[in-house]
DNA sequence: AGCGATATTGACAGCGCTATCACACGGTTG
DNA sequence: CAACCGTGTGATAGCGCTGTCAATATCGCT
């Protein structure tokens, strides 16, 4: 036999159509679209349901309709307050709205990924956002099959699974690399920690940059598997410095590592920009508080979370997307750690000089 | 009438049993505890399954057993990262168990967080984590009633809906300041930003500290209810200097301010710790790298959410959980930037002394 | 060999909801 | 006035899985 006996108290759809006086599917189609019910019908189960404290069975709702109100969502890190910002913008999207967001962590590894999607895909979700464009091929598979509609999110690739917003890591790093150039650095370097697919790509766009001015000494690049973080920062600039004490600039691929080069430069009696200018990437808060106020790439990250999200909806909700794949760009912003001109080092702070190129 | 056709690609249990020879609730038993089914079935069933790429439905499933395995998170901020450490712990320990975490954002309202409570109530939860002790008595009402384990986290308080892991802010910032006062300190001003309600408690902590000692002058407390960022460090301790330049210490209620005020007093050419010591809150990883480094309190948010992960995953599998209030204590880690009889403010990063009381 | 105890397996009846179709009703239209 | 339509409502039959209990197979022991 099955079960026994229905416990007393508990409330389902058929309780609340008993009291209001209708059949339950009735009830059914006021929680999903009240404008379907006629207007008396409607108070009468309004009512009901409050009277009895109803709230819906979201296991049974998926089970009936096949399908459910769940949006994956799959980062590389929690620790990398990059994604706090991707993910503050793609929770704002959906606040108020209907979905839920699952969140995993696929720790920089594209096989935990790949086993996170096998295990989302179980949901039957409305929705994923993956971080880049380096799944397995079995993963893609997987998304694919699954049918609904995907973002990859954080960079550009030539082939998007579904949808795409990102920029090109390549080019921004290009874009900082130019930038001291064009400020008179010859000697510069690179730091990059944990070395993910897009930080190798800001590597390329260094190699790029440095290879076509002709400057380009591997000697300048250092680099570690470790994560990031301010004292790793001071820890690759002196392995650097040691490598090449020659240096008149230092590009590192996070803000972390930025400050920590700032504050091992202020350790070591270095001056900032004088002596060595140093660029970040990300452009987090504090770069602009530092002194002097440190130069880095803008990134759109809260813009980003907040599309990709507002993409996947538009996608289930059967609107029409416009542009599938959006590229949003980057910005340097120009600060005192890499403005030679200036040499105000320790005036007040002062406001953002967006006046790099926009991308 | 009901469906029509079965979509004929659709793999169920039932066509596992089918084609592995045994009845589907063997297949269902295979997949929830293998041990139960024989060594010869097994095989069968497993070589079945994967041939026909059966993926279990969780709705169904959910919906049968009247139980998920999802496990509601309810954190206050995304942006803030003493959350993101926390949110580690818990991924880390659920990493690799059945159960999935559901995460939301109440942006620290107690309102939005009783409607997300409602929400996640709605999937009725294998368990909920919630941060902090001032839910609305609705809220605790409807937690109670759902009757899932329940933790609360980051800080403790005299009525524990269920389960609590944290530690006493009062005492935290308490500790922070009789460190100053012992340093000699006696203007100690407090910047503090959000003024969330574990912010109100470390003031609390510092109003006692500073009354105890009579040194208590509430011109000596800034605050504002914008969120904390290293700028708003700056700006604080500006109106701070303007309120009362005689002060010669700052307690700082999060780390990211304390980055702000030193910035702001290398602006000002103003000596750390000579002129003007500096405390922080919750030890982030910059505080040991910055020029001078940086006392701060330790706070043990990676524990915290991975034992509290812990609590409800015993609990929910019935074993003993010992101890369902922990305190997890805090401990002050003296660095440079408070400490007055030492002045190699300039000298290499030293190692962390955690030579403060351990509470 | 015979007994109860234990491990395996299966049959059945739902879990609470929704897709689908059917139908009643009032208002058009030719 | 019949044929037609659109709207609101209801009856029915599952969605794919598991809790419960019963049945059978296997085992250790006297």
């Amino acid at each position: 036999m099955g079960r026994k006996h229905i416990k007393p108290g508990k409330v389902r759809l058929t309780e609340v159509a008993a009291l209001a006086g209708v059949s339950p599917i009735t009830v059914s189609r006021f929680f999903r679209n009240p404008d379907t019910v006629s207007a008396g019908r409607r108070l009468r189960i309004e009512s009901a349901a409050k009277d009895l404290g109803y709230v819906p069975n979201l296991a049974a709702r998926a089970l009936a309709s096949q399908r459910t109100e769940v949006i994956g969502v799959l980062i590389p890190s929690l620790t990398n307050n990059v994604f706090s910002d991707v993910l503050r913008g793609i929770y704002d999207a959906f606040e108020g709205s209907r979905y839920s967001i699952q969140l995993a962590n696929t720790r920089y590894s594209v096989l935990q990924e790949e086993r996170l999607l096998r295990l989302f895909l179980m949901q039957k979700p409305a929705g994923l956002i993956v971080t880049g464009v380096d799944q397995t091929a079995e993963g893609r598979a997987l998304v694919q099959a699954a049918d609904c509609p995907v973002v990859q999110i954080m960079e550009l690739g030539p082939e998007p699974i579904d949808m795409m917003i990102g920029f090109s890591h390549v080019d921004a790093c290009y874009a900082a690399i130019s930038h001291l150039l064009a400020q008179g650095c010859r000697r510069i370097g690179f730091l990059g920690a944990r070395m993910d697919p897009r930080v190798q790509r800001r590597l390329q766009g260094y190699q790029n940059a440095m290879k076509n001015a002709g400057l380009f000494d591997p000697r300048l690049i250092v680099t570690t598997a470790v994560p990031t973080s301010t004292t790793m920062g001071g820890n690759l600039f002196s392995d650097l410095m040691l490598r090449a004490p020659d240096i008149d600039a230092v590009f590192c691929a996070n803000d972390d590592l930025a400050l920590g080069v700032l504050f091992e430069c202020q350790r070591r009696h270095i001056a900032v920009p004088e002596q060595i200018a140093i660029v970040g990437f990300n452009d987090m808060e504090f770069m602009a508080a530092a002194v002097p106020t440190l130069t880095s790439v803008r990134t759109n990250r809260y813009e980003m979370g907040l599309r990709a999200a507002t993409m996947i909806m538009d996608d289930v909700e059967g609107r029409p997307v416009t542009g599938r794949v959006v590229d949003l760009g980057f910005e340097v912003i120009e600060r005192q750690s890499s403005t030679l001109q200036r040499a105000a080092l320790t005036g007040p702070v002062q406001a953002d000089r967006a006046s790099g190129t926009k991308w």
